[in-house]
RNA sequence: GGGCAUGUGGCGGAAUUGGUAUACGCGUACGUCUCAGAAGCGUAUCCCGUAAGGGUUGAGGGUUCGAGUCCCUCCAUGCCCACCA
């Protein structure tokens, strides 16, 4: 009685290699283009519950976009460079490029078995050559226009992973990948500009029709905040403090200054103050403290520069300067005036050092610190005008100039690691980075080297490498030995697909054209200040060079939520809660996996969703009752559709509507309905059963394949032109009647009924009459169609 | 501490976006088939009530003929940011 899948599943996917179903023509002229994206895999070597979830609800969108006359490019590639390999190396010896390949061979007969239509023929691997050297050309071209700098900064430190971090991989002070404390260096690497695309970030923004909630996270991770430079001279010298400030109106107010002990100017102060052995130790000390440390709320520290002062440009008067680490040296200009009245942790810091406070700003409340708006006091001229307004006039009183402050940082690209695209620079004997010229990409990654991380690069290990720089530029010159941060390569990828086999450009401008932007994105939530935010910087900027017609990637963006264990945790080996989909597969089908993940619940809400072992045996006895409708001969009599043609008509609409919003859920539930009319039906026609089938295809491929072929049909299901119904006559329509707003029964009226004919139906309904008892209703509402409320 | 989002049965969730709250499915109970079990099939399943009827979308208030949906206050949960001046 039950179907075989397992043959079923081989037998289809065969057929569909054989018809090559899936390799789609991007230069078709007679379809609409239709660009749908997942985030390709890392090569972990396994493919988990997570995969299946995004690759399935993906998939059936595509595979519905097809039959409703859509030529939908649907493409796949592999993330693989990273730590894994390398890691594994280390651990046993493995050459991570073979680590690698292995995995990817194991992942792709795995996504194959999900019975998934990507196509393979435009498959991109990060690690081949014929890859990265397009990231390595796009690297030179970002060098070219100053959008790629190599400098000294402070940059974070991963003890463990013996390598710097980005910004956005440094989570509560610790590093992402493996959760220990970071530490803050000194050293010189690159970065690219991502500062410079801030604003166009942040505004790019508004356009995208993307769930607020991303939105957000991208403009509180860019953080645009406006202000001023005011300028405070230091008495008897020369050098003038320069602080940023968003509330230059409470500059009279400022009491003291307060520089971070990172600040330049510290040094040559030191020569100045009195207590320099105390202001050495302090700044030593801080300096020794982790980026977790120094950021935990605790007792505000600091010391007086004793002998120092500077002075307000507001008042003139004479004010301390401290050192503090409340003060951060990559912020602004890493110097701040302190209104301890008006500012908490400047008031808190007051408290400690007894230092007086000034109160500028007559607030709502007399409670200090006071943060908000009101009438300016004690700020001479000023003095009477609301502190918002006067904000401009006081930084042109006070010399300044206004200006604009974002929080995102550049993006810190260079990773002492060896698995890794190597970035295309070499240094000349003087030490200054050359771009490899393009005859010589891609630049290869050596494979003589040594692994074990000793806080220097690996490549440093090896000889080839140096070999290969001195023959090509000379003796003196050596190379750079750093790598690309992963997420330099996976910033691009999406050009690369429409023209991946290229070995002349790193895509196709004609193709970029028709098939750019990306119609939808699917994705992880983690990836918002990363990934998605680096991939639209790329965008902009190589708009900017004129090599790519957008300037924003992805119309569409859907975080797909996270399957959790069956008990409703996150799934992890130690809780012993991992669901493998191989074993679901093995046993009921993957048309079962596949589908009850579209039934488990809205994909594009972030929402998390327990594993339900029966949830699949449900879907997969579904499965069997349409297999069984299909095997009823007795059911397949051709004759008029009768009152199935509606179900048939209201099912495609809904399938259809809700596969465009992903709602998968209520599209299943919909194909659910109908299947129990057709069998409560005396008869199903054979035409009917066959736009069932149509309908079933995109969420259980292999299964509507083998009944479409039973069924006598031609080709592949796959094939088949989605149904559409012309609006079905409706010549009765259900009114609810409602007498003050409460449901007292309902009529069936004529869809185009007057007013006056639903109130003669309504009120001989035995219901609504006693519910009126009597009464004359003081107002009637009508909502052709829908509804019918007496007021009384 | 700040921002954003979300609260609907025992569970996952639905509600044409202001118009029949609880679709669809899981689970549970009873029945049917069976020597028996499994599977299948059928019926019931938000709460109170024999019924008529009444109540119910985290809590309270408001707007409206009508609120799960809009507004205000509060509570809870989740995510993001966090000494960013």
């Amino acid at each position: 009685m039950a179907y075989d899948h397992q043959e079923i599943e081989k037998k289809a996917q065969e057929k569909w290699t054989g018809l090559n179903l899936y390799e789609t023509d991007l230069k078709d002229e007679t379809k609409e283009p239709y660009y749908l994206l997942f985030e390709f895999p890392y090569p972990s070597g396994d493919l988990h519950i997570g995969h299946w979830y995004a690759y399935a609800i993906t998939d059936i969108y595509a595979r519905m976009l097809r039959m409703r006359g859509k030529n939908v490019l649907f493409p796949i590639g592999f993330d693989a460079f990273g730590l894994p390999a390398e890691n594994a190396a280390m651990r046993n010896g493995a050459d991570p490029a073979a680590w690698t390949r292995a995995n990817i061979e194991r992942m792709k007969t795995q996504i194959r078995s999900m019975g998934t239509s990507v196509d393979w023929s435009k498959e991109v691997i990060t690690c081949d050559p014929s890859y990265y050297q397009w990231t390595q050309w796009l690297f030179v071209k970002l060098f070219e226009h100053k959008l790629a700098e190599h400098r000294e900064a402070a940059v974070k430190w991963c003890p463990k992973d013996q390598t710097v971090l980005a910004n956005e991989q440094v989570v509560d002070g610790c590093c992402e990948r493996c959760g220990t404390e970071v530490e803050e260096k000194r050293l010189t690497q690159w970065f690219l500009k991502i500062t410079d695309y801030a604003e166009r970030l942040l505004t790019g923004l508004d356009a995208l029709p993307w769930r607020e909630e991303i939105k957000e996270a991208q403009r509180a991770w860019i953080g645009k905040s406006e202000g001023a430079y005011l300028k405070f001279p230091i008495a008897g010298r020369d050098e003038k403090i320069k602080v940023f400030t968003t509330r230059p109106d409470t500059v009279f107010g400022a009491t003291y200054v307060v520089l971070a002990p990172e600040h330049p100017l510290v040094a040559p102060l030191l020569e100045s103050v009195s207590n320099t052995r105390e202001v050495q130790d302090y700044v030593s000390a801080t300096t020794k403290k982790t980026e977790r440390e120094r950021s935990e709320h605790k007792e505000k520290t600091g010391v007086k520069l004793e002998g120092i002062s500077a002075l307000n440009p507001a008042t003139k008067e004479e004010v301390p300067v401290y050192l503090a680490d409340y003060v951060l040296a990559s912020y602004g200009t890493g110097a701040v005036m302190a209104v301890p009245a008006h500012d908490e942790r400047d008031f808190e810091f007051a408290q400690k050092f007894n230092l007086p406070i000034q109160k500028v700003i007559e607030g709502t409340t007399e409670q200090l610190p006071y943060i908000g708006a009101g009438v300016l006091i004690n700020s001479g001229e000023f003095d009477g005008k609301n502190s918002d307004g006067a904000k401009g006039n006081i930084v042109t009183f006070a010399g300044g100039e206004r200006t604009t402050q974002y929080r995102i940082r550049d993006w810190l690209i260079s990773r002492q690691r060896y698995w890794g695209c190597p970035i295309p620079v070499v240094y000349d004997p003087e030490g200054k980075p050359h771009t490899v010229p393009a005859e010589h990409l891609p630049w290869l990654l050596p494979t003589d080297v040594d692994f074990k991380p000793t806080g220097k690069a690996p490549l440093a290990s090896s000889r080839e490498l140096g070999e290969r720089v001195t023959r090509i530029f000379g003796e003196g010159w050596t190379p750079e030995y750093d790598t690309l941060d992963t997420f330099v390569d996976s910033s691009w990828y999406f050009f690369r697909y429409l023209d991946s086999r290229d070995a002349h450009d790193f895509s196709d401008v004609a193709l970029m054209k028709k098939w750019l932007p990306i119609d939808r994105y699917s994705g992880g939530s983690e990836h918002t200040t990363m990934h998605l935010l680096y991939a639209r910087f790329f965008t902009k900027a190589l708009y900017d060079l004129a090599l790519v017609p957008i300037d924003e990637p992805f119309t569409e963006r859907f975080n797909r939520g996270l399957i959790m264990g069956p008990d409703g945790q996150k799934m992890s080996k130690s809780k012993g809660n991992v669901v493998n989909p191989d074993e679901f597969v093995k046993e009921y089908g993957a048309d079962a996996v596949r589908m009850y993940l579209a039934f488990i619940g809205p994909y594009n809400e972030p929402g998390s969703y327990p594993w339900n072992l029966d949830g699949v045996t449900a879907i997969r006895k579904f499965l069997e009752r349409i297999s069984h409708l299909a095997e009823q001969p007795t059911h397949l009599e051709e004759k008029p559709p009768s009152g199935l043609a509606q179900a048939l008509a209201k099912a495609s609409v809904k399938v259809t509507e809700d596969g465009d919003r992903f709602k998968f859920n209520t599209g299943v539930a919909a194909l659910m309905i109908l299947v129990n009319e057709f069998e409560a039906a005396e008869s199903v026609p054979k035409a009917a059963l066959i736009d069932l089938l149509i309908m079933l295809a995109p969420f259980a491929p292999h299964l509507a394949e083998h009944l479409w072929e039973q069924l006598g049909g031609e080709g592949s299901v796959h094939q088949q032109s989605w149904p559409v119904f012309a609006k079905t006559l409706v010549t009765e329509i259900e009114v609810v009647v409602q007498v003050n707003g409460k449901r007292r029964g309902s009529v069936l009226l004529a869809p185009e009924a007057s007013e006056a004919d639903a109130v003669q139906a309504a009120r001989a309904v035995s219901t609504v009459a006693s519910a009126l008892s009597g009464n004359e209703p003081s107002r009637v509402i009508y909502v052709t169609g829908k509804i019918l409320n007496f007021v009384v």
